[in-house]
DNA sequence: ATGACTGGCCCTGCCAGA
């Protein structure tokens, strides 16, 4: 099975690259954050054309989640833990596989928290803990579980062209880091860390400053595996030509193969 | 080089993103 997740920055602005990615990638998942639009929206008549079934957790101007799927799945929206939050930024689905089995699939965006010593920070570590919560309920199932999406953290220096660059930035805070690393202690594996200790492997390049012809990237897009989805693991993508596209989205697909 | 972009929005400068 191949689960992709991609923060396409406006799913109405870059329908024509998502049609053409499922085409060429044929994802049996994916998983869809930024698309910046209602429900009503959402170019769903489009997606089912190309042959696949579309949850959407929308929402007007910012945020929005959605799981596409060559299958029919079973959905639930929003991250629990706060009845108060407006942010549509979590979106879960069971997907099942040709063998009888399932896959839980989550797309994922998380906040990006800036500026810091503002109560967007504050949000962003709370969002973290209400997520670490959840997946350690969601643990207990004993699931394959794919977490995947913009989590707007750089786990580590070797993530970022500059890290120098970051030092005050929520994205690579230690604060947010160790937020992070308490999620993966859970017991969750970086699907991309499980195959290569490589640097220099990037999914976001900033529209300013000439990020992408500097290749002045982060990697901040991530798939995190549960122990049953880990063992499955066969490969892992990054889409980056994406980047090089008429007007891209300014992160590119990131994209794994499991055994089902 | 103290710069540099893009998208959405009750439509036009401003917020948000990272």
């Amino acid at each position: 099975m191949r689960i992709a997740t991609w923060n396409v920055n406006s799913v109405r602005q870059r329908l024509e690259h998502l049609l053409g990615y499922l085409k060429e990638q044929q994802p049996d998942v994916l998983c869809l954050q930024e698309i910046k639009c209602q429900d009503e929206a959402f170019p769903r008549a489009e997606i089912e054309s190309a042959g696949y079934n579309a949850a959407v957790h929308g929402q007007k101007t910012f945020n929005g989640v959605a799981i596409l799927s060559k299958r029919p799945v079973e959905v639930t929206l929003g991250l629990p833990g706060d009845d108060q939050d407006t942010q549509s930024r979590y979106i879960e689905a069971i997907v099942p596989t040709e063998a009888g089995g399932v896959v839980r699939v989550a797309s994922i965006y998380l906040p990006n928290g800036n500026p810091i010593n503002t109560d967007k920070y504050a949000y962003k570590l709370a969002w973290m803990e209400r997520l670490t919560n959840y997946t350690r309920e969601l643990l207990k199932l004993e699931e394959p579980l794919v977490l995947a999406g913009d989590y707007n953290v750089i786990p580590e220096p070797r993530d970022a062209r500059d890290p120098a660059a970051w030092t005050n930035d929520a994205l690579f805070l230690p604060e947010t880091r160790a937020r992070f690393r308490t999620l993966l202690h859970l017991g969750l594996t970086d699907a991309l860390r499980a195959t290569t200790d490589a640097g220099d492997l990037y999914t976001f390049w900033d529209y300013q400053a000439g990020a992408w012809q500097r290749n002045f990237g982060i990697r901040i897009d991530h798939l995190l595996l549960s122990p049953q989805a880990a063992d499955r693991l066969q490969s892992v993508t990054i889409d980056k030509y994406m980047r090089a596209a008429e007007k891209p989205s300014d992160h590119v697909p990131i994209r794994i193969d499991i055994k089902t």
